[in-house]
DNA sequence: ATTGACAAGATTGCTGCCAATCTTGTGCAC
DNA sequence: GTGCACAAGATTGGCAGCAATCTTGTCAAT
């Protein structure tokens, strides 16, 4: 951990789930509980807490006696994750297509613009942050505080492979596709519309993932955004 | 807390989890730690971690300087929770059509002959009882781990929802059915049908309980398996 | 009767400490 | 050089105790 310590007291459930899904922890680094309270202003117990959390998140794994380790997520159980964020995130469509504010399905089209003006620009980085923020905001707009919870969740046991997808050659050109027709139809209050093509949307994202992941997989595991 | 005390030392997590699903533990009920780690046979601090755990999946709340309650699932609450089961229990049954044994489709067809015999009888506590074994060996079947998960902790949040569904009058004839059908679609390895057909379930599981729930809910609180 | 102040008790939150366990490094036998 | 035994250090697991906070009960003023 060549982590800079941050003396600011933050919260660490948090503020160690950032720093893994940001790519800044490791998958398999171990976590040291003096390090990470030294790291983020807290006592070791706090840090305890915070590791029993993240456990039950399934964002990091323990073994008795030896601590814990950010989780390595195979191919096959991003897979799995993608599934059932297919058909959470088909739910919180649905929802958000009957519930949502004008003013959020403008700020859908105005992320559905953006993605495509990143698109043309060829910004993947970019694009695959705009990405996140769409899929956030349709969650938020669904008003569905379950389904929220367990996506948010889901979410952060893969934000690198996420990460990762839209780099893959061919996909970006699809995934914008999909994502405009999940905007039209949540804006144009079709519910069942929505829903289908969010299902549709990330059942081919597991697909991708499925396809190209591992030839990716097998290069050195730097950073996350540096990747691409 | 009147509980019997027990010196065994058992898991916290489990022993806590299964007495608030088993209704011995009520909504709203305080958990204090000194009591719940007598209860239990462990120490504070293992009751502690515990509850933390529940905390994350969402069966009890915390609130700073109080302590620990069990967590009262407002209709509005389970509803949501049935529509999250709809779509992973769903996914759940599309994997069991396709990945169960042969030997774990007999148990199926097991459960769903029990159950229209249950049915003749009017045994509805029975019957509500198999029908929770019938959900659990469907994920069980669809070796789906993130699924299976996921449904778990979702229905350790509602045990006492799920009890009064079944015995709302009308509801155990539909229920009978449509467990039927998500058996037969599952055996004859049609798995977009028995997805259609456990989404169709539970979605209907979620109109009963929105409603008729709330006129059981008036009644006084007692034990939930002495309902009925 | 109602409200407020206050004291006593109960409960949580936290920190420090130490035992149990694991990991690493060293030296010895072969 | 390889493998094993053992010691030293690092790390986790868990307990005891105390301070901070909340709750409950009492009593007086209005």
């Amino acid at each position: 951990m060549a982590g800079a310590r941050r003396a600011a007291p933050v919260d660490a459930y948090e503020a160690l789930r950032d720093d893994i899904a940001g790519g800044r922890l490791l998958p398999n680094e171990r976590l040291v509980e003096h390090d990470l309270a030294r790291r983020y202003g807290v006592s070791r117990g706090a840090v305890r807490t915070a590791l029993v959390r993240l456990e039950q998140d399934r964002v990091i794994v323990h073994e008795p006696n030896r601590g814990a380790r950010v989780r390595i997520v195979s191919e096959a159980e991003a897979v799995e994750i993608l599934e059932a964020r297919a058909a959470l995130e088909g739910i919180a469509a649905a929802h958000a297509a009957r519930h949502a504010t004008d003013e959020q399905l403008a700020q859908l089209r105005e992320i559905a613009a953006e993605m495509a003006q990143l698109h043309e620009h060829g910004d993947l980085l970019d694009m695959s942050e705009a990405n996140a923020r769409l899929h956030a905001l349709i969650l938020q707009a669904s008003g569905h505080q379950t389904v929220q919870l367990l996506a948010a969740r889901l979410n952060s046991q893969m934000v690198r492979f996420q990460y990762r997808t839209i780099l893959v050659a061919g996909r970006a050109r699809h995934s914008l596709a999909e994502h405009r027709e999940i905007v039209e139809a949540t804006c144009a209050r079709d519910s069942e519309a929505a829903e289908r093509a969010m299902r549709a949307h990330l059942s081919n994202v597991a697909r991708a993932l499925h396809e190209r992941v591992m030839a990716l997989a097998d290069q050195r595991p730097d950073r996350t955004r540096a990747v691409g």
